[in-house]
Formats: structure tokens, C-alpha cells, sequence
DNA sequence: GTCTATAAATAGATAGAC
DNA sequence: GTCTATCTATTTATAGAC
């Protein structure tokens, strides 16, 4: 308060300099939580690892982040608006069925990269501290609204089923980005990322049945 | 030992029925165990919850299973004996595509009724205690060899695809019996059941796409 | 702001009486 | 075999020094 009426040129950039760090710093932490997430879940993961891996004392830990669920949360928001960006990275003219494959993707090689945080959706802490976070809610809203229009252009085109619902497409579609099979078949060794990637698209879209 | 050398009926008779109760009471335990693993999942289910569901000491618990591990195994182990004899009762003649479907249609409303215990694909120690469980492996094994098979006889018959590995058409099906598209869609409140259920199996099998 | 040390609560597992 | 009471370890969270 008082630095910005000082006239001096000195405490802004200061200032500036430590939120850049202070950000910086909360970057580290929600990777490692975003790491730690899609490695062992919300349950598996404990604080103190997050706090070794960072490399800090975990009293520092909670001055950024007042809970374990803030920081799933955070991790979260993170990951959340990465898919934010790689949709509005798509070609806005390409056919909404094409876009939307390349949604489910994208979110397969993040979660074969082991950077998709995964939370069980029954723990009751993790949320109800999610459906108070507004950050979180708003995401969630922007993004299942811009897939949601995709959807029914799509529909629209003939190019998806359109006695479906789009929130049953639209959950589907989420479900594929935590979807085990990934990881079962990446468990065998045999395949590579890509190809398990292009089966499990391939059965979500087209389906088990021979067409 | 001794008893069973006697000539008296008595002795016999007595350590059935009292193996019968135990039976009873361990068929009890799993039951409540396999619905809280439905409920909260592993991680989220405590023993004491278990033995207050049962109404015994969690003393008592601990006589019947050695460990929270090997009660979760046992409430695997019993649902797949479930699975086994829903195999068992299916039409051997029907063709392999409709067994499958029906296989994938019983599991979600197994699920839906809230008795699919959900082990999350990540925990170490209960990943090691099932791998060393031989009920469970064989159990297991007996039924993806069973699925197999008829994955194979369906794509021979050109009604699934055939480019797809039998393993992945395996993971697919045995992913959708945990799939969280089922409880976001009941969360809803607005479709039934076998709405929910019709709507996962046409897009398992079918895919999302029109044809 | 970061640290060490510790509180407070929880949960898996066990001792020992009956 | 079942119970009460307790142990032990872990984990979230915080107090207080620097």
C-alpha cells in the first residue's frame, strides 16, 4: 500500500522481483504435486513428500498453500488450464469431431506422461474443498461449455451419434483421460505410447464392433 | 484329528456347524467390506468402519483376516466369483459379441448397485498382497482366459474388430466395470439406471461416433 | 519466509482378560 | 472367539525461533 504512493521507483520492481519468485517458488510446488497426483493419487500422496521433493521444509509448504486440498486443487487449476490453452491452440475451422479427438489426445499423452493428477472422485475432503474453489468451478464450467458446443456441432454434422446426449459425450470424454487402460497396457511393455494411444482413441470413438 | 477318528457322529457334526458360523460371519464381513470398497474405495475405507458395519470388535476382525490387504482381497476374490458363475450362467451357444455385451452390461449394474469394490490401480501395498493372493490370481486368470476366448471367437466372426489385440479389448471391458461415467451420469439425478447402462455399452461397442 | 520441533488426530494392528 | 484397552506408526497441521 504504502510502496505504491512512495514515489520511489525502487519498491515496485522489489516488489515485483519477490512475486516473481514467490510465483516461481508455487510453480515448483504445484508441479510436484501435479507429479506426485498422477503418480499416486490424492490418498497415496503426503504432504512431506511434496515438501522433500520441492526441497523445502513443509511449514513453508502451508504459508503457500493452507492444505493438502489446496494443493490438489492447484494442481488441478494447473493442468486445467493447459487444456484451456491446447483448445484454444486447435484449428477453430477444422470439423468439431477432428478437434475433439485431438481433446482426447492431448489428454492421453498427459496422462501417459504421468503429469495427469489424479483424484478419486469419491473423496469427500478433496471434494468439497473443489466445489468451493472458484478458480476450479470456473474452469471446470469454461472448459465443459466450449467442449459442450463442439459436441453438438458435431452432432449437428452427422458426425457424432445424436441420440446421445452431449453430457453423456462430454463425460465420456473425461472419463478417457483417467481411463486405466492406458495404464494396463503401458504395464505390459509391449506397445508403444503412441500406438496405445491411437487404440484406446480409436475404441473410445469408433468402438470395439467391427463397422 | 482325533475327532474324526471317533466313532461318535456328535464330534463331526459340531465342527460343521460351527464352521458354518464362521462361514456365516465371514460371509458377513466381506459383504460389508465389498460395499465399503464400493463406497469410499480402499484408501478411504477404515477397519474400524468395517467392524462397526459388522457389529464386532475390530479385535475380532483381525481373527478372520490378517490384514486390511487380504480383507479387500477377499471382496475381490468373491466378486469375481460372482463374474465367473454370471459367465457360467450365460448361453455357451449365443454368439460371443452378445456374451461379451451381456458380460459388460452385468458389470455395470453390479457397479450401479454400489457393489463393484474400486481399488485404485496405484497402491503398492495392495498391488502386492493381490499378486501373492492365489485365490485372487487364479480367479483372475480363470476369467481373462475365458473373456479371451470369446474376444477371439467374435473377432473371428468379424463382429469385433480385428486389428485390435485381444488384451486391449480385454483391459477396454474390464476399465468399463469401474467407469466413472456411470456415477457422474447417476449424479445427475435425471436418467435411470438402464438409460445410464444402455447409453455405456452402445458407446463401449459402438463408439461414439455415428454409423 | 524458512526452518526445527511438536502437537493433534487418525488408523492399522495387537495384548491380554474373559 | 470376542471383547476392551492400548500400542505404534503415520500424517496433517502448527508453534515458535531465526
Amino acid at each position: 500500500m504504502t510502496s505504491q504512493t512512495d514515489a520511489t521507483p525502487a519498491s515496485p520492481v522489489k516488489r515485483s522481483f519477490r512475486q516473481q519468485m514467490q510465483l516461481a517458488r508455487e510453480d515448483a510446488i504445484v508441479s510436484a504435486v501435479n507429479r506426485l497426483l498422477a503418480e499416486k493419487g490424492f490418498d497415496g500422496m503426503t504432504v512431506d513428500e511434496v515438501a522433500a521433493e520441492v526441497g523445502i521444509a513443509k511449514a513453508s509448504l502451508y504459508r503457500h498453500f493452507p492444505s493438502k486440498e489446496d494443493l490438489a486443487a492447484a494442481a488441478m487449476v494447473r493442468v486445467m488450464q493447459r487444456a484451456m490453452a491446447f483448445l484454444d491452440s486447435l484449428d477453430q475451422k477444422a470439423p468439431p469431431l477432428q478437434r475433439l479427438k485431438s481433446v482426447a489426445r492431448w489428454t492421453m499423452q498427459v496422462q501417459l506422461a504421468g503429469e495427469m493428477p489424479s483424484l478419486p472422485s469419491q473423496n469427500s475432503s478433496l471434494r468439497a474443498a473443489l466445489e468451493v474453489n472458484s478458480a476450479y468451478i470456473e474452469l471446470l464450467m469454461a472448459i465443459s461449455e466450449r467442449l459442450g458446443g463442439w459436441i453438438e456441432a458435431a452432432q449437428a454434422e452427422g458426425d457424432l451419434q445424436e441420440g446421445l446426449p452431449p453430457i453423456v459425450v462430454l463425460y465420456t470424454l473425461y472419463a478417457r483421460a483417467c481411463d486405466p487402460v492406458l495404464g494396463f497396457l503401458k504395464g505390459t511393455g509391449q506397445y508403444s505410447n503412441e500406438q496405445i494411444i491411437d487404440w484406446v482413441v480409436q475404441t473410445c470413438f469408433e468402438g470395439l464392433c467391427s463397422r
